[in-house]
DNA sequence: TTTACTTATCGTATATTTGCGATATAAGAT
DNA sequence: ATCTTATATCGCAAATATACGATAAGTAAA
């Protein structure tokens, strides 16, 4: 009985979860952070930077392109990644309405 | 070995992480919205709208109140929960930095 | 081809999250 | 005091997430 429901809810509260939960750890903001940089995009070089082992860095990376959140290139035997803009830019635009919406119909708090 | 390796980043990057990490559930956000339509704001309430069982839902939102998205005050038998708009502002900056930080340095993605 | 290098994936151990029923707690009603 | 109602917490089971070493898979160079 550990079935997660998220079915049970609509396509938008999910979809901004998973968004939520793909920034839900401080090592992907760090990667965030250093792609953004805009210096290293190697994935090699990103290891060096954080504290992590490279099999770990690669699994957040991997986390992060399948929430959308980056591209990911194939350079030789390398591998280049860096901030899927748009993606991004809707991200931060679902929670702009989010927090606009909310915050339009209730100033007074009931408690 | 799965010891979290929080602590080897920025405060920063741990309480954005956090804050994500809050919102990272369906029935999390769901909860938020409906506390901000403003007629509904008590346990029980709430229960009856999301799917979950009234023991998930109070864990759902001890869970926001831990978080600080929330606060909570007893009225009567009763627990009346309201969105901290202070809170939540501020995770909203949060968030705008991280986006514009990311958005001002890179416009020319490597891949 | 062989070697060196880079990255993804596999397997595994541990920690955390999710969900629910059962129970405890606390306030109001009878 | 007892009963009802409302909510929080406990205990448990299952699912996910986190982390790492080892290994596979791929490219470039010798």
């Amino acid at each position: 009985m550990a079935t997660h429901k998220k079915e049970a809810f609509t396509q938008k509260e999910q979809d901004l979860a998973a968004f939520a939960k793909a920034l839900a750890h401080p090592a992907r903001i760090a990667i965030l952070k250093v792609l953004a940089q805009g210096n290293e995009c190697i994935c090699g070089e990103i290891v060096e930077i954080l504290p992590l082992a490279q099999s770990t860095v690669s699994q957040h990376l991997k986390e992060l392109k399948n929430a959308g959140l980056i591209n990911g290139s194939v350079d030789g035997p390398r591998s280049c990644y860096c901030i899927n803009w748009k993606a991004f830019e809707k991200f931060n635009q679902e929670f702009s309405w989010l927090f606009t919406n909310l915050k339009i119909k209730n100033e007074k708090s009931c408690c």
